[in-house]
DNA sequence: CTGGACCTTCCAGTAGAGGGGAAGGTCAAG
DNA sequence: CTTGACCTTCCCCTCTACTGGAAGGTCCAG
């Protein structure tokens, strides 16, 4: 298989690709004689992996460690539940902070519903903010 | 003032002020025969402005939009309610993806905390995602 | 043998909001 | 007169996940 095909089959790009081995993420490609990445099938589950993880908000890094785990020939979910659990947290975190700015983005909306705009004042800039 | 001073006034960083002035966010200062930036006390409240803004999710380019309507003579509030408005409604989506988001890796971790470690199969690389 | 589709490597750039640090000027105190 | 704290400009670096493009090699059809 090689690279523009693994691109089509994962919905990806082949410049994604290579970038990923660069990164470590995915092991080296075996080379045809001409010097052309040739895949095998397991790759795509790999790429899914890979997928998965970032769906899970895990950044590349988080999932480079993971697949260095295996790599290693050790299970990596005591560290993948690890992983999850602090993404869970500062989700929750994220979450009640975006929850506060929409309280205050609203109020400052309903504010500026109401004031003439005329009576803002240059030194203030605008006083809906 | 000179620019420590109004750092330190501001909670912020010198640093910052002069990428703010060479962002168009803040008026070029008024120098001292030396050539030091030397600021009155209505920078501040401009400082002042450009931190609401922030801590209303705005971005340093919607925030300059804002200041230069204001320094073409006009009152921005028309404008400064779109851009509520469509924080308001980017910040809607942004939590409701998050809290999906939440609800993938909660089921995630649980999974987790039940399956046996070993039982992972080293091409899932890891069976929790 | 040529054209086009693919592949290779390497280098550079994107966005956002600054930060690091060099080289040099200025000011007040001792 | 010197020291140390401050200031100036200038240019490059950070981080993330890619993307663009140049220069060149390979493969297959016609």
């Amino acid at each position: 298989m090689r690279i523009g095909e693994l691109a089509q089959a994962t919905g990806t790009t082949t410049k994604t690709l290579r970038f990923y081995e660069n990164q470590g993420l995915l092991p080296p490609a075996e080379r045809t004689p001409a010097g052309y990445r040739d895949y095998t099938d397991d790759i795509v589950a790999r790429l899914d992996f890979i997928h998965r993880g970032q769906a899970a908000g895990l950044s590349l890094a988080q999932i480079r460690q993971i697949v260095d785990i295996r790599g290693a020939g050790e299970a990596p979910c005591e560290h993948v539940r690890t992983l999850l659990d602090t993404r869970l947290s500062d989700l929750e975190q994220q979450i009640n902070q975006l929850i506060a700015l929409r309280e205050t983005i609203t109020q400052l909306r309903d504010q500026a519903a109401q004031v003439e705009p005329d009576t803002c004042s240059a030194d203030q800039v605008c006083r809906y903010l």
